[in-house]
RNA sequence: UGGCCCGUAGUGUAACUGGCAACACGCUUGGCUCUGGACCAAGAGAUUCCAGGUUCGAACCCUGGCGGGCCAACCA
């Protein structure tokens, strides 16, 4: 039995926040929140988002805040809230306080809003949807000012106000942000702020006849609940830039007209979605289910609880388990590439989880009649059966009553068996679980149809609990239930809701909806312990799977169980492959590509080059510059290229050169490190010149310090600026190149890793790599590491 | 098509920030077992998307390409 809680290792937005933490902001408090729309219901793709919102809040002391993001009147209403709310303490997290709404904030979302156009940076357009989406351009053209951009402040105001009144009809005007209809990121093209709209809010009912969008409810509310940590999905990293916006141009004071400015100042992240095989995490989609399943009747979707649907209430009356449905994200983890999760992964979480917690029951699915001919007909025997196998390690047991007929599993019987079959056949003798052991002698036989109507038995009244005194083997163990004694019962098999991994990826997901999602077993037959038992009480039956007891009740009342999951059944699924390669028509030699060979892939035009030919027409200075790097310094065309894609790079070259070192070596600083450090920020930024950093080539070519050496220095030299020689002195980076003594460390190496060693030796020589690690860590990188490899290579001969 | 984000065994996530490509699921084989489960052991599986470059050394840094995703809602 492994512990629950696995070592993982932190994601990068745990890593984040430790730093943060660790450096003191905030006080080294942690604020995070999570803010669904109330407009559907929670699922498993929400999991990630609830397990890392509430559960960095635990780790680190801090609080996780639950509020709904309720700016939208017309989709929301009140028993979404209430599910999610159920939804997310079902899963165990509690969230701090009472719920917050957005739409708590609407008087405070408003006065704001008249503090931005006030401070000129929001106005009131008065132009159609349609005007407004065309002078916001395209992504490749800029947008364009609409005749109401340069409203006046008082004007403006003004309007804003009137619309706040209930003065205008629903789309007459809004409230936009004055940014920049230029910039390259779509949601800075002047974004809407408030639109009008007269429709009944669940929450604030007709109080309000202006809605805030979420690019302004959004950020603010996080300002206003002092959030630090913003997490949300990756759709949203465009919204980054405008959140900050926000955030930046708006104050918690606002009557005052104080400066200042938010604290703690919250920064939105994002990571992943989760997208879990054969399943849809559209909520647009999952109600679409929904509707059409109210519609349909008997073999429509039931609802959003509905145990096919990848919903949290779904999956719990599905027989899914919080803590499983927890393990399965700390399995997938957190990231920011998109993921489509394998669904066994979900299934080994609920197995994992359930096996530990779920005592062991018999059910017979298709019952197949035996009938004993020497146990005395009318004679009942209460056999004892542990509730778990004794590798779980827990206690308790009931009676299971044994009588003359008894019901098996239709499957576990076959009359001409494939060789590995561990069950029962004509002539073999197998076990019943915890009873006795069977043989069959007789197959009985409908006369109409040949169908097999019932097995003649013999037992061995010497097995009693299940096992032969004399030892012999037997072919297999099967379940059972008593004819006499089995309470009839509906099982309702579940499994995966689509035929293909992918639905979403085609234009309608309905063609790929298994019909085969739930298959009803009316007249299953159960051990009558169970008789008594609530609804949500989980069971494994010995054999088939993982199964729940649901809050309805079947024919006759009787009861009805939810297959959460199967066992794991290698011996099916082997043979289920069997069948399918039967089918399948031999390969074709030579109908596919050969294994190992490649499709050779289709190399593109060069377009950074071609865009910096253009800017080199156009400014001849630089012209003039790449044909002196490649004619008079000898540079290769690709780096001179990349010098003079700009004058402020260009220049930062010559004057690195003019220290004297090799146009080469200093083309190759540049090239290399220099430009990382421009990615994010314009040369002027930087703390040193184009002089430094020729020196610091000097100092490398010089042989006074190793390449190595030269990164740290550099990355020194980034971050607080300095002269390069004076960094060297000052923290003794002098490098060392004498073989005596770095023989020295080479022997203490080699002697420190005998097994290291021994594996060089055997042929591993990618090891070098690691030895050389081992003495420049040691070393603090001044060792030479030519002359470190030289050495390690004689050593280890 | 412009901008931004992302490419590591079949899948998901790591790799001490440039030094032995690891873990989990899945798969195969064996052991054990009164569940063809669980458990235990072993194994297969990777051109780290591709091509150049920097470096003693690149999954990691630079350049380019290829592929996937997101953005032009008065949705969130």
């Amino acid at each position: 039995m492994s512990a629950r809680k696995p070592e993982r290792a932190p994601d990068f937005i745990r890593e984040m926040v430790a730093a943060d933490v660790a450096a003191g902001k905030n006080e080294g408090f942690v604020a995070t929140r999570f803010p669904p729309e109330p407009n559907g219901f929670l699922h498993i793709g929400h999991s990630t988002a609830i397990c890392l919102d509430f559960g960095i809040a635990e780790e680190y002391a801090g609080t996780c805040n639950l509020r709904f993001d309720d700016t939208n009147p017309t989709t929301e209403d009140e028993r979404y809230a209430r599910a999610i709310e159920e939804d997310i303490g079902w899963l165990g997290f509690r969230w701090n306080g009472p719920p917050r709404y957005a739409s708590d904030y609407f008087e405070q979302l408003y006065r704001h809003a008249l503090q931005l156009i006030r401070d000129g940076k929001a106005y009131v357009d008065s132009s159609s949807e349609e005007e407004i989406r065309e002078g916001r351009g395209t992504v490749t053209e800029p947008g364009t000012p609409g005749p109401h951009r340069e409203r006046g402040i008082e004007e403006s105001v003004e309007l804003f106000e009137r619309m706040r009144a209930g003065e205008f009809e629903d789309g007459a005007h809004v409230l936009r942000a004055r940014i920049d209809l230029a910039a390259p990121n779509m949601k800075m093209r002047d974004p809407l702020l408030y639109r009008i709209r007269h429709a009944a809010h669940w929450r604030t009912g007709d109080a309000w006849p202006i809605y805030p969008m979420y690019e302004w409810a959004h950020p603010l509310s996080d300002a206003i609940e002092g959030i630090t940590h913003s997490l949300c999905t990756l759709e949203f990293l465009p919204n980054r830039e405008l959140y900050d916006w926000v955030v930046d141009n708006t104050r918690p004071g606002i009557e005052a007209g104080e400066p200042g400015s938010w604290s703690p100042r919250p920064r939105q992240t994002e990571f992943a979605r989760l997208n879990v095989d054969y399943m849809v995490m559209s909520k647009r989609k999952l109600a679409e289910l929904v509707r059409e399943g109210r519609a349909s009747g008997e073999q429509g979707i039931h609802g959003w609880d509905d145990p096919r649907m990848p919903t949290l209430s779904g999956l719990r009356r599905r027989g899914v388990t919080p803590e499983s449905i927890r393990h399965f994200c700390d399995l997938v983890g957190i990231a920011k590439a998109d993921k489509r999760v394998d669904i066994g992964k979900l299934e080994h979480a609920v197995r994992d989880d359930l096996n530990r917690r779920a005592a062991r029951r018999m059910c017979v699915l298709r019952p197949l009649e035996i009938e004993i001919e020497n146990y005395p007909e009318g004679k009942t025997e209460w056999l004892p059966a542990p509730d778990f196998p004794v590798d779980v390690g827990r206690r308790g047991s009931r009676e299971i009553p044994f009588s003359r007929r008894i019901l098996i599993e239709r499957g576990d019987f076959e009359e001409d068996p494939p060789a590995d079959f561990r069950r029962l056949a004509p002539g073999r003798e197998v076990r019943l679980k915890y009873a006795y052991l069977v043989t069959c002698r007789e197959v009985v036989r409908e006369p109409e149809t040949g169908r097999i109507r019932r097995l003649r038995c013999t037992y061995d009244p010497a097995t009693r609990g299940g096992s032969a005194p004399d030892g012999r083997p037997v072919s297999g163990t099967i379940h059972w239930v008593s004819a006499d004694h089995g309470l009839p019962c509906e099982a309702r098999l579940y499994d995966r809701l689509f035929t293909v991994p992918n639905p979403e990826e085609d234009a309608d997901f309905h063609e790929h909806l298994n019909p085969g999602a739930l298959v009803v077993v009316p007249d299953a037959c159960i051990e009558p312990s169970v008789a008594g038992d609530g609804s949500g009480t989980h069971y494994q039956f010995e054999r088939l799977g993982y199964f729940v007891r649901d809050r309805d009740t079947g024919e006759g009342g009787r009861p009805v169980f939810n297959r959460t999951v199967e066992l794991k059944d290698p011996w099916t699924r082997s043979q289920l492959r069997a069948e399918a390669r039967a089918e399948e028509p031999a390969e074709v030699p030579g109908g596919s590509a050969p294994p190992g060979e490649r499709a050779p892939q289709v190399v593109g035009e060069d377009t950074g080059r071609r865009d910096r030919d253009g800017i080199r027409r156009r400014v001849p200075e630089l012209d003039e510059r790449f044909r002196s790097y490649v004619s008079e310094l000898g540079l290769p065309e690709e780096d001179a290229d990349l010098l003079t894609g700009d004058l402020a790079v260009a220049g930062f070259f010559d004057a690195a050169l003019a220290e004297g070192g090799s146009p080469r070596a200093v083309a190759n600083w540049v090239v290399n490190e220099l430009l990382r450090e421009l990615k994010g920020r314009s040369i002027d930024d930087l703390r040193f010149g184009g002089p430094e950093l020729g020196r610091l080539v000097g100092l490398v070519e010089e042989g006074d310090i190793s390449g190595r050496m030269a990164k740290d220095v550099f990355r020194r030299m980034v971050d607080k600026g300095g002269d390069p020689e004076e960094i060297v002195r000052s923290r003794g980076l002098e490098q060392i190149n004498d073989p005596e003594e770095i023989g020295d460390l080479v022997d203490r190496a080699v002697e420190a890793h005998p097994d290291q060693t021994a594996r060089y030796r055997e042929g591993q020589t990618g090891l070098l790599g690691f030895f050389v690690g081992q003495v420049m860590r040691a070393t603090g990188g001044k060792a030479n590491p030519e002359v470190v490899g030289r050495l390690l290579r004689e050593r280890l001969k």
